[in-house]
DNA sequence: CCTGGAGTTGTCCTA
DNA sequence: TTAGGACAACTCCAG
């Protein structure tokens, strides 16, 4: 090792395990660790709120594994890094690739430039099992539909990299006069001004040592029965790793690898273990969409949605976004989304496609609150799967698949504790009237000591009605062009 | 080249 | 009560 100063530039990647970049900036100098806000260059997908709240947490448990010496910036880092390097004399960048537009864009420019100054980079996969590029079809095009991306794409190109350790030592830079540990963390002013968020840190625990332990916990106690439980809001047979693994406090590599081996051990039936994997095949899949077709997060893949009979109706969508629509399934669902910054994957299924279908808004307002609310957050992930539940995307949900508000909470909440416990309005009904409260005799109301109109709302759309409405205007698309 | 089968997550109607 | 089919169109791939 030489006495070298070289920069690592911490992004997507907060942690030290499994972190290639981190690794090879370790091996060749003192590593000088860094993290830069961009508000500049990401456009209308700033960071939301709930994705500051975590950052703030997530940085404040790197800092405290690199002895408070991470490095913190807030800017262009198109001006930011080469300054930076030149103050410290570096002779080297590393950092692991991200894969949004925007950073690709930025990112490619920061290489060239820095690159013509006559400065090292040197960039990493980091934070996927396959890079985008490498999974294509025989044609070279990219793939369309999830099933043949996954079994053939993914399944028979060459394993991932196995996970790497912790770089050892890790000899840090000291150069003086840089804004650095937690003042600087808080400098950034991620946390908001009241009250929420404080409940968040009840329920996260936000970083490398955090990821660790969710991922423990749900081998251990959540993989066996995953591939049933997972549709069940109120059962533990979720990983929840979506945070983590969107701000690289876990690396994908960490994950499949872990869940590999209690598969080979035998310590869950394989179609829990298998559906589990292709779940990460799922995060790999928007990754992919969102790096072949850019406009993703914005435009529909499908042009013929182009045409789609949207409604404009903000009293609905303000509804929706309180957990006010007087559907209690969909009420619990994004009431958990705001209390504690996720939803249940089963639950995000049925709030989008009651936006989308029944309440008839478009996808881009549903994609915009999650975007703000979602502690994981994440381009590719959050506008892929609002493309598929609106019908307009790669492999989307076909346009008749509209959830009933009603049976779904049904099926998949059947004792009701999933929605007795966010929306406790209605927690005194008996199981039989939960889900439609409407439909419970006066009697029944009184003694649940619900007042609807008043207590609680009375639905906001005839379900029926609107799936029809829905359908009609689904089916009027096919006459355009 | 053509052809047939299959494809994350649903609902409703009919027999 | 329950099981099966209809609801589109397209992508992908194996034969």
């Amino acid at each position: 090792m030489t006495g070298e100063t070289v920069i690592h530039w911490f992004r997507q990647d907060l942690r030290l395990a499994d972190n290639p970049a981190l690794r090879a900036a370790a091996a060749q100098g003192k590593v000088l660790p860094v993290y830069i806000l961009d508000d500049v260059n990401a456009g209308i997908h700033k960071m939301g709120g709930a994705s500051r709240w975590w950052l703030h947490h997530s940085l404040t448990s790197l800092n405290a594994s690199l002895d408070n010496k991470l490095v913190v910036l807030a800017g262009d880092p198109r001006e930011l890094l080469p300054q930076l390097v030149q103050q410290v004399g570096a002779k080297a960048v590393h950092w692991n690739r991200a894969y949004e537009p925007w950073r690709i864009s930025r990112d490619s420019a920061i290489k060239a430039s820095l690159t013509a100054a006559g400065i090292t980079v040197d960039s990493s996969n980091g934070s996927l099992l396959w890079e985008p590029w490498e999974v294509l079809k025989n044609d070279g095009t990219p793939y369309r539909v999830f099933t043949p991306f996954y079994r053939r794409g993914c399944l028979t190109a060459p394993p991932p990299r196995q996970p790497l350790p912790a770089p050892d030592p890790l000899v840090l830079s000291t150069h003086p006069d840089l804004a650095r540990g937690d003042t600087a963390i808080a400098g950034l002013g991620l946390l908001p001004d009241h009250g929420w968020g404080d409940s968040l840190s009840d329920i996260w625990a936000v970083g490398e040592a955090g990821a660790r332990a969710q991922l423990s916990g749900f081998l251990d106690h959540g993989l066996a029965g995953y591939k049933a439980g997972r549709n069940f809001p109120a059962r533990r047979n979720v990983s929840r790793l979506s945070a983590y693994l969107h701000w690289g406090e876990i690396s994908p590599n960490m994950v499949w690898y872990a869940a590999q081996q209690h598969l080979q051990n035998g310590a869950c039936p394989d179609q829990d273990g298998d559906h589990f994997l292709s779940e990460l095949g799922w995060r790999e899949f928007s990754h992919s969409l969102l790096y072949h077709f850019p406009d993703l997060p914005r435009k529909n893949l499908q042009p013929r949605f182009d045409h789609f009979a949207w409604r404009d109706d903000p009293q609905l969508l303000a509804k929706w976004q309180k957990g006010m629509t007087g559907y209690p399934i969909v009420d619990a669902a994004m009431r958990e989304l705001w209390q504690t910054g996720y939803m249940h994957n089963r639950s995000r299924m049925i709030v989008g496609s009651f936006l989308v279908k029944n309440l008839r808004l478009h996808w881009h307002h549903g994609e915009a609150w999650f975007w703000d609310c979602l502690v994981d957050a994440d381009l590719a992930n959050n506008s892929a799967s609002w493309q598929w539940i609106a019908g307009c995307g790669a492999d989307a949900a076909p346009y008749f698949r509209i959830f009933n508000p009603i049976t779904q909470g049904e099926k998949f909440d059947p004792d009701g504790a999933y929605i007795r416990r966010y929306v406790p309005e209605v927690a005194g009904l008996p199981d039989a009237y939960l889900c439609s409260p409407w439909t419970a005799p006066a009697e029944v109301l009184a003694g649940a000591n619900l007042r609807l109109g008043e207590t609680y709302p009375r639905p906001i759309i005839d379900a029926k009605q609107s799936r029809e409405a829905a359908l009609a205007a689904f089916a009027a698309l096919k006459t355009v062009e």
